[in-house]
DNA sequence: TAATAAATCAAATGTTCGTTTGAATTTTTA
DNA sequence: TAAAAATTCAAACGAACATTTGATTTATTA
């Protein structure tokens, strides 16, 4: 037996708790929310996860590892430093359109992470930004970026692309393909026509 | 006399509760830790105030109204789509970096709002967002812009500033007119070198 | 200075919260 | 089918919350 069925459970417990997390905030989620919402009392809840807490831990940091494995790959790939952030962005709106919920979740609801996750996330999160400035940095060195701030350019793109997670839904009348592609027009481009 | 000992204190009150509502979320602080913010027992701002709710409200409605008035300005204003776009944006950045915590309140805390308030916070934003749209939109008929999906690109450049709201301090080491030239300069003319 | 108004807070109210306990029920195993 | 294990929930716990009450203190006014 590789997936125990209370595993499974767990997992849908879970899931349900992005939905809500990201629908009225972490604080704003009861466990009694949640439990109704997965159609159990809130005590049997108890039987699958530990605590609360535990569950946004778990939401959390499985998106932020997911960044970071995402980036590695990048940096070990053989392609210009423009390409390397174009893939990179298109991953991150990807992430954003196949598990909504838990993105919109890691990157809003963070703070409510108990004080020693909290340290660890934000830790995590600091040595992502480091090294995908280093990318931007490296690009820019060698010719093929705007002379700006790398900082600004770097939250820039971050930002630039919050809003997929709030707003992308399947039937929005447009593909992740054309999605990906305006929003890497913006930014790589701009919006000026030239 | 035109304003009040009691008004004076009012809108200290509120404007440290829009600092830690920044901080700590509206969930997260409590009217105590407000109370103790402001040197007074959590039953004497009473005085003062309505609710907690009501702050809330005092903070999105405030900023709301000013991104409302801005927009209405630059409509009415004599430039090419492309300059009011990027009016706007300045302004929108220059907000942030004067009313960082109360703009950071409305953005990310309205969701707290009681549920009558919500309904009228969520309609002026939706009509804010309507005539954005329509700036874009006749930018792009008038051959100003590049051709991208009107959507996209409203919510992307409404969304690339947002980190500023979190990270602008005044002893970052930009002024606030490199900050506001280098996001539009990305936005613009694009993060690569043509 | 005496009367009045404003400001303060100790104490309590009722509610909601995350979580635990312990017993009952259902499912699995031998 | 009997014993064991897993699952469920009713009930309750203590803590934290926004807010109210009522009395007390401080400031203003006549």
């Amino acid at each position: 037996m590789i997936k125990k069925k209370k595993d499974i459970r767990r997992e849908f417990i879970i899931g349900e708790a992005a939905k809500l997390f990201k629908q009225k905030g972490y604080g704003g989620t009861s466990m009694r929310d949640l439990a109704e919402q997965v159609g159990l009392d809130a005590a049997s809840m108890y039987h699958y996860i530990k605590s609360k807490d535990e569950i946004l831990q778990g939401i959390c940091f499985d998106i932020a590892n997911t960044y970071v494995s995402q980036l590695t790959e990048i940096e070990n790939a053989t392609q210009s430093y423009s390409q390397k952030l174009k893939a990179l962005v298109r991953l991150h709106i990807h992430l954003m359109t196949t598990k909504g919920p838990e993105v919109s979740v890691a990157n809003n609801e963070w703070k409510s992470l108990s004080p020693e996750a909290l340290t660890e996330f934000k830790s995590l999160r600091s040595q992502y930004e480091k090294r995908l400035a280093a990318l931007i940095e490296a690009g820019a060195e060698a010719g093929e970026f705007q002379q700006v701030n790398t900082s600004v350019a770097l939250f820039t793109l971050l930002s630039a692309i919050r809003w997929v997670e709030l707003w992308w839904k399947p039937d929005r009348g447009i593909t992740t393909e054309e999605l990906e592609n305006s929003i890497l027009t913006i930014l790589f481009q701009g919006l000026e026509k030239k």
